[in-house]
DNA sequence: AGCACGCCGACT
DNA sequence: GTCGGCGTGCTC
């Protein structure tokens, strides 16, 4: 009877492996792989593991050892490249094997049965997960586009492409096109397209069913029910699933005949995770791009800096498509409301209120932006100055008034709207500020005849209700839209004319560096919700109007002039002169403890610890968030102009803290985005 | 991280 | 007398 010893990799903080004693049970057993799920006893659990390597020897002492309890030989073994992929993210971002690979796969393969593994086989294996789309054909390319597929598809080597273009500029079709030529070339290639976001995967998968009538198409997102999750994702494991549309998580599916990535716009922040293992799911599939050798597409209308940078130096190719797909197309007109002169009532200023209704004569829709979801975002009084703060968090508690709930957006905290002031009894308590909710009740009253409708997190809460509540629009049954960034992701309206941007300069003068590169992209964005269908010729021309208090910011200057390139490469000058991401690598400590000063004190101490030549350390500071759910939390920024240096010193680090046995809870995270 | 064991305070 | 607080110790 043989007897092996696999070692297996489990989801645990332990940086290690653990071995485990195999004897096949009855004869005719297949063999255990590496690359295979193994279901092994741990402590007083069962849970599953990875089979790394297997061997017929161990140094572990036979009275420690135990029995794997099962095998999932059934399901074909994760590959090499995966491993190594999951290996890479596990060494780059400082965390064991197992804590990044387990967490990557459906968690119905991660349980002690294996029904729902064996029932998902067979019914692929009967019908795959199918495509009965009518077909639709391939529309024309403009030149740009054509010179963008045919750069694309000629590369057969590792090759990034920065794909960029406004919105309309026809990037979609694009990457379809590309797809098209990379899936004729092998009949088993695959192909895996990432989003930013849940929302935007409905619309991009009628386009990919439809033009790829016939191929398997699976889906890959956090919004999924497991059983349908663990369908998909054996579907792209299997290689019947020939393109794999996705959020994030999806970089981390196993694809055996991956033949190209696309990222859609590639700078969103939702690539970046922003719990658990910190990874960068773009910067994962460049990773996984060069060890497949294959070609990476990376689209934006507003390239990441980080992209920009590249695009500069020519480690990526440019393809650049210059003007809107729909022939003759003209970019919105974008004006600013200067609020300085011109006082918004209500939180909107007359100018913009008369371009609203404008297009209710002409039955065109408005789309009005504001990012900050609730009625208003503070409630005060003022007879004794008090006002809603958050009993467990740095913040103000949200009035939300529909559902009589002061809210705390960032612990979830929830009381009853209080009818009077809990310190001096005061009955007339005011709401400051404006949210959606607020703009939405002041909009109705000013234009009572029009259809009002709002989109944020707060009306979309219910599942399907996001994309039922962008059908309401699409199908014209709304006048005049509010929403916060939600909307400003993915869908174009055809009859939108108008958008206006009712209060964006907080971002302006923020504490993130990268603030004004976000709104930027940002405004970019909602910007091309509007006029897809205007044209030289006529058609209804577009405008986006702008309140603001700074007409004058450069920021705002490269957005009217739809220039872009000046943006980025001003924005970049300053981040070299200031030594700045991206030309230098950061990694941040965090630390979060009952009193502030516990947190700053181990922060301090972790600061000298180790020696840390070529490291810029920066000194301990509070969170500008500082208590977040009766946590204080503080940082400590750690620089490098060298990426090896940055990643040297933090492994040292991480074992040096580990040692130091402290209360305090504390992570470390490599290319921080919001610091 | 879980999940145990282990030794000191207020309760049926 | 027990239920339970969270300190520390281990996981092949």
């Amino acid at each position: 009877m043989e007897q092996l010893f696999l070692t297996i990799a489990l989801d645990t903080p332990l940086d290690r492996v653990f071995d485990y004693r195999w004897t096949a049970q009855q004869e005719g057993e297949p063999r255990p792989q590496p690359g295979q799920l193994a279901l092994v006893p741990f402590g007083r659990q069962e849970v599953m593991g990875i089979i790394v390597s297997v061997g017929s020897n161990t140094d572990v002492p036979a009275d420690k050892l135990k029995d794997v309890l099962a095998v999932r030989s059934q399901l074909a073994p994760l590959s090499p490249h995966w491993l190594a992929l999951c290996g890479f993210a596990a060494d780059y971002y400082q965390r064991p094997l197992g804590e990044v690979a387990i967490p990557a796969l459906p968690k119905n393969l991660r349980v002690a049965k294996s029904t729902s593994l064996d029932n998902n086989l067979k019914k692929l294996a009967k019908a795959g997960l199918g495509n009965d789309a009518s077909p639709n054909p391939e529309p024309a390319l403009n030149a740009a586009q054509q010179q963008a597929v045919d750069a694309i598809s000629s590369a057969s080597r590792f090759a990034p492409h920065l794909l960029y273009g406004v919105t309309g500029s026809g990037k979609t079709e694009v990457y379809l096109q590309a797809s098209a030529r990379v899936l004729q070339q092998s009949p088993d290639a695959q192909i895996l397209i990432l989003v930013p976001e849940i929302n935007l995967t409905p619309q991009l998968e009628g386009h990919l069913r439809s033009r790829f009538s016939g191929i398997q198409i699976a889906t890959l997102h956090s919004g999924m029910a497991e059983g349908e999750r663990l369908r998909h994702w054996l579907a792209a494991h299997l290689g019947q699933a020939r393109i794999v549309l996705g959020t994030r998580l999806a970089i981390l599916a196993s694809l055996p005949n991956l033949k190209m990535i696309v990222i859609d716009e590639e700078h969103d922040p939702s690539y970046k995770q922003q719990e658990g293992l910190r990874y960068s799911a773009r910067d994962l599939a460049i990773w996984r791009a060069r060890q497949l050798d294959i070609p990476v597409v990376l689209g934006s209308a507003t390239p990441s800096l980080e992209s920009w940078l590249h695009a500069r130096t020519g480690r990526y190719t440019k393809l650049a498509l210059p003007e809107r797909a729909v022939k003759n197309a003209v970019l919105p007109a974008v004006t600013l409301i200067n609020t300085e002169r011109e006082k918004p009532l209500n939180g909107i200023t007359p100018t913009l209120i008369s371009a609203i209704r404008k297009r209710l004569e002409k039955g065109e829709q408005s789309l009005l932006f504001l990012n900050r979801r609730g009625y208003a975002p503070v409630l005060a009084c003022d007879a004794c100055g008090w006002i809603s703060n958050c009993t467990r968090c740095t913040a103000h508690l949200v009035l939300h008034k529909g559902d009589h709930a002061l809210r705390c957006h960032h612990c979830g905290l929830e009381q009853r709207i209080p009818r009077s002031c809990p310190t001096c009894g005061n009955i007339d308590l005011q709401p400051l500020g404006r949210g959606t909710q607020r703009m939405e009740e002041g909009l109705q009253a000013v234009f009572p005849e029009a259809r009002v409708f709002r989109i944020d997190a707060d009306s979309t809460r219910l599942k399907g209700s996001a994309e039922a509540a962008f059908d309401t629009v699409h199908r014209g049954e709304v006048d005049i839209l509010i929403g916060t960034q939600m909307v400003a992701k993915g869908h174009d309206f055809k009859n939108l004319t108008l958008v206006g941007a009712l209060n964006p300069d907080s971002a302006l003068f923020s504490q993130d560096y990268r603030a004004s590169e976000r709104l930027f992209a940002q405004l970019m964005q909602v910007a091309g919700r509007a006029g897809r269908a205007a044209t030289k010729e006529g058609g209804n021309p577009s405008e986006v109007m702008i309140q603001t208090r700074y007409p004058q910011h450069p920021l705002y200057h490269w957005l009217m002039s739809h220039n872009y390139d000046r943006f980025a490469d001003d924005l970049l000058e300053e981040r070299q002169g200031a030594g700045m991401p991206p030309y230098i690598y950061q990694a941040l400590l965090r630390a979060e403890a009952r009193e502030l000063q516990f947190a700053l004190d181990f922060l301090h101490e972790a600061a000298v610890c180790v020696e840390h030549p070529g490291i810029t350390m920066n000194d301990p500071i509070p969170m500008t968030m500082t208590r977040v759910a009766n946590m204080d939390r503080a940082q400590l920024l750690v620089e490098s102009p060298s990426r090896p240096a940055l990643q040297a010193f933090v492994k040292q680090w991480i074992n040096a803290l580990r040692s130091m046995k402290t209360r305090v809870k504390w992570s470390v995270e490599i290319d921080p985005v919001d610091i």
